[in-house]
DNA sequence: ACTGATTCTTTTTTT
DNA sequence: AAGAATCAGT
């Protein structure tokens, strides 16, 4: 026990030992929350004698309930089997499953994600015949999806205009297709699970009574329903602890909302916030960039990160010509930090929006350099992949329309349009899933293999052989059912394996010229299933397809390799690097010019910055650059405003050395609203890229191009209201603003 | 019904 | 720029 609980700070100490009671943990970046969180759990168990089995806790990620659980075992010799940890929707998940008829949910109820509801709501909507230019599905996606994470069906929604009472009409009309094909989406996965036990009082006695300690990290990002859902769960005898930093609140898109920590407060009772301000992850600089940005949002709860460590280096700024000199730059300061001795997968390479990847990998490539892309196309994202599951849950649950017609003619079978009209139409008369349609249909055709599984199914198929049709809607039907019976026996990835060779997928891939890698992930998802069933309780079909849905990212092949580490700022939270290069710090890319028209998007917009600044405990890289390429077209961009955020003495500017007079530019061009004194007031440096102007007749523009020197000197201006026009230097009277 | 070509859209972030 | 969706020709 005093092992346990060596080595932690008075602060730290006092949440983990504190006794039967709720609690709120304001806990900075990098002040050793998980750590606080995983001993806690220890403690309870070794040293109050707390079951594992009345635990429950709360991550954000899969990864991190994964690293959770591996601290626990790491501490103490337990069986961690009967502590429910996961994410919210993981938890949901886990206890819908166990009462999927209470739930009002078949058996083998499958998960959709956001791809596969956008596809349920398109079909939907034109179904209906709705006018999808009017409403878009993703803004119906949007509706719904917001709607349920405030706890609201369809009809408790209130509309009091014709937008939002078509928005409702829809939301009901995708319920009843949902349930019809025996589906839930993510949110519903919440929804059902608060439903469940807000209506089912036996249930739910059994649930908080069951779990005296409740634990929730990243309490900040818990949405309204999320927070509901653990008030029931909690009762009034349970001990909920809860830890989170309403600084890194960065999911407000999706429904987070940090008013839960005062409504915390308020209703757990809670006299007194532990806070843990100790930083021991960052040198002082980057610790004091990181709070001098952040003071800069208004409405926080007061908190102040310091460091017993040294000042440290200054953050390091890069200004680039274009992104692909920012990602030679990047490539070229990774390899000689690799050359110092830091290890590839201790230096974070943080982005924005995904897209900003696919620049910084090419460059990668070409330098040989190890790395690896979080997030982006995760690996049950991919085509063949989603093709391969569909099959699956055509074995699990074959009333999935949306598997159904991912696969009804892939690999091709001459089931063409035409037939596909067909059976939606007979499947919407019937009102059933279009599978009962094509059932129907067969009725008539070739009988099916049922009620012959005395014999082994296999050898049953290719003894009659002759019988099988080959081609059109019977050969699927027949194709999908003989799976079914053949799947009985068999484990999860003799299943996979199974359903691989039959369905023609390997086949298919195996003649396509680009096919090896697509092969090779189609062997992968038996892997996947192999280690599934090795860590899972559940080892059902029907389980891992919704583990798959779930967890769509973490699953790659060749991941113990020392790599660099690509990912978003979003997907950065909770990690920490050695070094840290953080990209595209340009207006409209970060912040993204998205966020201009929310409210609240400015500021969470910095509370990224803020994350991202933190993860990085030595070094830490910041670079722009003057153009980037966006939907195939060039962009111009000036600085980031979170780089004049940063106090300049804490700043070292990088810039090669070209003559005097570029470097003065640039630095001058950013930095010219802070300045005053006359240093760099030469006539060359007022017009760089990124200075905003102002003309006589076309009024405020900002330069994005220059050429020429001297008299032929000329810039490309940006007008706010004139467009973009070239201009010479001699004549246009061009004002800095 | 299948193919290749052309047009359209996408992107903020994730369970 | 790249992938998806749609269209035209076979």
């Amino acid at each position: 026990m005093s092992l346990l609980l060596s080595g932690l700070n008075s602060e730290q100490l006092q949440a983990v030992t504190l006794q039967h009671q709720s609690a709120l943990v304001l806990a900075g970046a990098g002040s050793g929350k998980t750590r606080v969180l995983t001993t806690r759990i220890a403690y309870l168990i070794q040293s109050k004698q707390v079951s594992p089995h009345s635990i429950l806790a709360v991550t954000f990620t899969n990864k991190a309930a994964k690293e959770m659980l591996t601290r626990i075992s790491s501490m103490l010799p337990i069986n961690t089997q009967g502590m429910w940890v996961g994410t919210f929707h993981g938890l949901c998940n886990r206890m819908l499953r166990a009462h999927y008829q209470d739930a009002g949910l078949s058996h083998a109820f499958q998960i959709l994600d956001s791809a596969d509801q956008l596809a349920v709501i398109k079909r939907v909507l034109k179904d209906i015949n709705a006018d999808d230019e009017k409403y878009p599905p993703r803004q119906v996606q949007w509706f719904i999806n917001n709607a349920k994470d405030e706890g609201l069906r369809g009809s408790q929604v209130e509309a009091y205009d014709d937008f939002t009472r078509k928005m409702v009409e829809f939301y009901s009309v995708y319920e009843q297709q949902c349930n019809k094909e025996g589906v839930v989406d993510f949110a519903e996965l919440l929804l059902r699970s608060y439903e469940l036990l807000t209506r089912n009082e036996i249930l739910r006695r059994h649930y908080s009574g069951r779990f005296n300690h409740i634990l929730v990290d990243e309490f900040q990002d818990t949405s309204q329903l999320q927070y509901k859902w653990l008030r029931l769960l909690a009762g009034t005898e349970a001990s909920v602890f809860v830890v989170g930093d309403d600084d890194q609140s960065i999911y407000a898109f999706r429904g987070a909302n940090t008013g839960n920590m005062k409504d915390f407060e308020r209703d757990f009772h809670i006299s007194e916030i532990i806070k843990l301000e100790q930083n021991y992850r960052s040198h002082g600089n980057i610790l004091d960039a990181a709070n001098t940005l952040i003071r800069n949002n208004s409405g926080r709860l007061d908190k102040n990160l310091w460091t017993s460590e040294g000042h440290g280096e200054p953050l390091r700024v890069y200004n680039a010509p274009t992104d692909f000199d920012e990602a030679a730059f990047i490539v070229e300061e990774a390899k000689s930090l690799h050359a110092e001795g830091v290890e590839l997968s201790q230096i974070g390479l943080l982005y924005r929006s995904n897209a900003q990847s696919r620049v910084l990998e090419h460059a990668l490539f070409n330098a040989s350099l190890a790395y690896r892309v979080y997030g982006g196309l995760r690996f049950f994202e991919r085509q063949e992949i989603k093709h391969a599951l569909a099959y699956l849950r055509m074995i699990a649950n074959p009333n999935d329309d949306n598997a159904l017609l991912r696969i009804i003619n892939f690999p091709a079978r001459g089931i063409g349009v035409r037939s596909l009209e067909q059976l939606q139409d007979s499947a919407k008369e019937q009102g059933g899933s279009l599978w009962q349609a094509a059932l129907e249909k067969n009725k008539s055709g070739v009988t099916l293999n049922r009620g012959l599984e005395d014999k082994a199914s296999v050898s049953h198929i290719e003894n009659k052989n002759a019988d099988i049709p080959k081609k059109g809607l019977n050969s699927f039907v027949f194709l999908i059912d003989s799976m079914q019976q053949g799947c009985l026996e068999l484990t999860l990835p003799e299943i996979v394996d199974h359903m691989l060779e039959h369905s023609g997928l390997i086949t298919y891939y195996s003649n396509q010229r680009e096919g090896a890698n697509r092969l090779e992930n189609l062997n992968e998802l038996i892997n996947a299933a192999t280690s599934y069933i090795q860590e899972a309780e559940d080892s059902s079909l029907a389980a891992f397809l919704a583990h798959a849905s779930l967890e769509a990212g973490e699953h790659q092949s060749g991941n113990n390799q020392d790599a660099l580490q690509l990912m978003t700022v979003h997907s950065a939270k909770g990690l920490e690097f050695n070094s840290v290069f953080l990209s595209g710090l340009e207006e409209g890319l970060f912040p993204h010019e998205n966020s201009r028209n929310e409210a609240g998007g400015l500021e969470e917009e910095r509370r990224l910055m803020y994350v991202a600044l933190t993860r990085a405990q030595r070094r830490m890289y910041l670079s722009f650059t003057q153009s980037r390429m966006l939907h195939g077209q060039t962009r111009y961009n000036t600085p980031s405003r979170f780089l004049k955020e940063i106090p300049e003495k804490l700043l070292r500017w990088l810039n090669p050395v070209q003559e005097e007079g570029v470097i003065m530019q640039e630095k001058s061009g950013l930095r010219m609203q802070d300045r005053t004194s006359g240093v760099m007031d030469s006539e060359s440096s007022k017009w760089c890229i990124g200075q905003n102007v102002i003309h006589a007749k076309f009024g405020a523009g900002i330069i994005v191009n220059c050429e020429g020197g001297g008299q032929d000197a000329r810039v490309q201006v940006k007008f706010s209201k004139y467009g973009t026009k070239w201009l010479s230097l001699e004549y246009a009277k061009l004002v800095p603003a």
